[in-house]
DNA sequence: CTGAAAGCGCTTACAG
DNA sequence: CTGAAAGCGCTTACAG
């Protein structure tokens, strides 16, 4: 069957292709028994609107377009399905362009989606200001998730992971553990060094007789494991670690336990992300939680804010809050 | 600025509109020197060809749709990382649709990429014949993923479910388990009866003496939970459980633990999917690993295929292996 | 309310 | 090789 087009039902209607098309979007315009014919028309051939033709005159493609990075899985999932409810909600498309590891990849991919998208959702460590400029042309309304880029042009939503570990080294003074470690995260990372800073800032403010130790680690669970061995060699041990993510966490604790140490009765530990594995170990892991559907979601909505209006509002910086899940890891339980 | 459109080059190359057309795609008929200025004019004014005129005149989005449930997170993401790796690598985009709990959701996901796509990759409980007879047209290419669907126009692509169960029931065997239980995953699910299928199977040509000892689950922890307690009841208690997906064999192992049983000393326990927690748990869950990047890659070169060649072959039925993971839970490294 | 017509930006026979 | 022109399917002022 040859498609069937705008024509089509007009000829089936015996309107005029004008009348189908005012028919057919939001039905002004045209008297009830016109709107009737031409709805019922279309529904017997099975029209369906040729989208690019529409979106060539309307200036509209009525999809967005997110780019990501190449995320663990988890991650990765939630922030898509949290993107992708608020976009059905909409009637919004979503286009995705995932898993560049370079910034070349992540320059082609974003150009590669101009003139298909009415806005960008960009999560990417590869992105900052300068990257934005040369790509992203600023008629494009986008919103940065993540990001580091701040006094830009350019709407920034990012998880507030400073207050997150903040409310953790807090939690573990509480409990009572006063030398708390730290496990930092690759140092190009955003997350990874806003966490550093709320633990350096809790303890600095909470517990200022202490001294930050913080050792340096890469967000994989070797580099937890590693890390985990250089705090058993420290002449005073730790007496809680803090991780910047859970893998890490994970890591360090098979560290402990091969050296004979009892988390979290010799020990405590916590993480950061409340990955799903961190419910399986054993002890089960203390740790900071995002709510990562919400930041999708989130995102989501306020890129369509800046569709509706454009030039509304200027660009704006949001944080999203994220809560501690207390488990056995840090030894909250047992005392 | 206002959008660069072909007009705005070819008056700076001094061509015309077909000449850009001409040099800008394969630059085939016209000479090195007009390419040359075409080529120049384009990148001084940050030409980029607009999609939708494109779209409408080739009938090619080069743009490729993907309908997809709502998958838990590590498969979810893994495949979609497949298809993006290889759609990329094709110069195809992709619309994804993802988490829609009812026929009706999903359909009308369907129905809205109609016209954006050139093909669609469709892994839904939701699709069977009917659903695609009426909401997919016949000229839209499309390949069905590990779907119950067959003999139908599409093709389709599946994980061979049989094959890895009746693998991990033969090792099983193999470790010297004789009595083995299997935990089932939800009735309307495909893989779940593939799965169960390739138990029975195995055990009726492998254990002839053996009889078949499927208690029902739904995939949910909770429900491997309460499959664990039930086989605890049994008269004579299975010497290992082999559960349907690695979610249901967690939920199992808690159930033996909180009996005081020991895995494996006391009972064997296998799983299927290899789910990072798998490795996590103590003790680590031998598994049935299934290699979810593949599949979403090997989907998406079939359908780029049939984009390439629409009547070159008839609907073919395709089926990926899985692999056995033995860890600690079979008790296969202890013997 | 209704229809004829212009035009969105591009590609592709068709002449030259 | 090159350009003028038609046309993809739709929406939207503009008349009537």
């Amino acid at each position: 069957m040859a498609t069937i087009t705008i024509k089509d039902v007009a000829r089936e209607a015996k309107v005029s292709v004008a009348s189908v098309s005012r028919a057919l979007n939001g039905g002004t315009g045209v008297t009830e028994e016109t709107g009737q014919r031409v709805r019922e028309a279309a529904a017997k051939l099975h029209y369906i609107p040729h989208a690019a033709a529409r979106m060539l005159i309307t200036r509209r493609s009525n999809t967005i377009g997110a780019l990501l990075p190449d995320l663990y899985g988890e991650f990765f999932s939630e922030l898509i399905r949290g993107i992708d409810l608020a976009a059905r909600a909409r009637g919004l498309h979503l286009l995705i362009s995932s898993s560049h590891d370079g910034v070349a990849e992540a320059a082609a991919a974003l150009r590669a989606m101009q003139g298909r998208v009415d806005g960008m959702l960009i999560l990417s460590e590869h992105v900052d200001a300068a990257f934005l400029r040369s790509n992203l042309p600023e008629s494009l309304p986008a919103v940065l998730l993540n990001s580091a880029v701040k006094n830009s042009a350019y709407d920034v939503l990012n998880v507030d992971n400073v207050a997150g570990a903040s409310a953790m080294v807090r939690h573990l003074l509480d409990v009572g553990h006063q030398r708390i470690a730290f496990i930092a995260g690759p140092e190009h990372n955003f997350d990874a060094r806003q966490r550093d800073k709320g633990y350096r800032a809790a303890m600095a403010r909470y517990a200022p007789k202490m001294t930050a130790n913080v050792i340096s680690g890469d967000f994989s669970e070797e580099s937890g494991y590693r890390a985990g061995l250089e705090l058993l060699r420290q002449k005073t041990r730790p007496q809680a670690v803090f991780a910047a993510n859970d893998m890490m966490a994970v890591g360090c604790m098979n560290a402990f336990k091969q050296a004979g140490l009892s988390v979290p009765e010799d020990i405590a530990l916590a993480g950061f992300d409340d990955i799903p594995i961190a419910r399986y170990i054993a002890p089960t892991l203390t740790t900071v939680r995002v709510r990562i559907v919400d930041l999708g979601r989130t995102a989501l909505e306020r890129l369509a804010a800046l569709l509706e209006a454009p030039d509304q509002s200027p660009a704006s910086a949001q944080t999203l809050g994220c809560e501690i899940v207390v488990r056995e890891s840090c030894g909250a339980n047992v005392r």
